[in-house]
DNA sequence: TAAATATTGTTAAAAAAATAACATATCCTA
DNA sequence: TAGGATATGTTATTTTTTTAACAATATTTA
């Protein structure tokens, strides 16, 4: 593979993902191959996409049979980096925070759970998912030891910023952070957001559609502009 | 406003939750107007695509002034339905269920977290965010008895379809699904599927673009094909 | 082995989305 | 009150994304 892969398009990226959970399952049933048909069945994405989808990464299909499952399984997780072992800590274990620490999702994508930390006294000392909750005061400290790729932020919005600019300081180059507004890092640092209510508020868009179209909208809302 | 909103465009639709949660914090500094240039600067998104974006919903600006901060964030809210009152369930109150009752996202975006349900008899009667877990077998008894708008599916991989079926046969119309694969519901109930793991997935790819780019793919998953 | 069938990978066309440009309107200052 | 500055809303342009079409090729059937 000669072409240059250096920023794969967010919009493919964002079918990776889906495309990983089917041929997951696929896998596991008693298919060898799948063709880009079947796979739009599943997906809900048209079969013409999903064919460019994968030819921007390689040819990986045979022709009059299609995808073999489990090749193209691994294809996916190569891409994605699964195969690649990454070690990931936990800031925050708040109710959100301990459901993450629960997160089955990890290992098959590659990630290890090393550490969770939390401000909390009360908190300190438990064990979560056979993981000891340790001090945030130990953050420096457990980061100069131990070499880790990547951190899960889970801690108040108040705290969001400052506890970032600890992770960047201490050489994180990674972040999962569920804070409700975006945090500031250097260019050299990946930020994946995460609104946990995203899909709440989609679900309610939706929901709200039928009702925005009976009425005139403005009425609703005459901000008394000007 | 005339135009018909049947369908908001899933790109807008998406940007939509982003400027909810930069309003929101604006709301509470001390500026009145924000210029679509300053929002662009919070958000990464341009500030022509801002513009397009609201004026795609009416005509909410200010000639040399911007937005009416408090107006706008109210509009968003009309346009996102968070003004009208839904009352929601829970189904699954394992741990990523708990963290969602415990979620406070949910009554500034008028959801009334009105019932959490689980299958586990040592879960039952525990109360959670003041709510005591009832019994999945009181499911169709609570939902004839209560009008509930939405309900938040957090079971098992496994029960996930058996559980959204039970939902819809119930009358159910829109579920936040976290099962891993889509569940097939009736054309006229919604679904919003959230993958947990897909801020993982992303951040995983990103973090291996440059790999990827080093080495010639291809060898690594030569899948023995043909 | 030849014809019919299936399905890819790719090219061409269409549609959607983002950006740029700008006319217009309002505000501010002198 | 005239002129400069600001920032919207919209139109035009460019770019990206999706869909459609199809040639190429492997498989299956007769």
């Amino acid at each position: 593979m000669t072409k240059d892969l250096y920023s794969i398009p967010d919009i493919i990226m964002s079918r990776l993902p889906v495309y990983y959970q089917h041929l997951k399952k696929l896998k596991e049933s008693n298919k060898t191959y799948v063709s880009s048909e079947e796979l739009a069945k599943l997906t809900g994405f048209s079969s013409s996409l999903i064919r460019k989808d994968l030819s921007y990464f390689g040819t990986f299909g045979r022709k009059s049979y299609g995808y073999d499952i489990f090749c193209l399984f691994q294809q996916i997780r190569i891409i994605m980096g699964f195969n690649y072992n990454k070690k990931i800590i936990l800031i925050g274990a708040g109710h959100l925070g301990q459901a993450l620490a629960y997160n089955k999702g990890y290992i098959e994508r590659g990630y290890k759970l090393t550490a969770v930390f939390d401000k909390n006294p009360k908190l300190i000392g438990l064990v979560i998912n056979d993981l000891e909750i340790k001090s945030i005061s130990d953050l420096e400290n457990y980061l100069s030891e131990n070499k880790v790729d990547a951190a899960i932020l889970t801690v108040p919005e108040a705290a969001a910023q400052k506890t970032a600019d600890r992770l960047v300081a201490a050489g994180i180059k990674a972040i999962w952070s569920f804070a409700e507004v975006p945090i500031k890092v250097p260019a050299d640092v990946l930020v994946e957001e995460q609104l946990i209510n995203e899909g709440l508020c989609k679900l309610s868009v939706k929901m709200n559609q039928p009702r925005i179209n009976k009425s005139e909208v403005e009425e609703d809302f005459d901000c008394e502009q000007k």
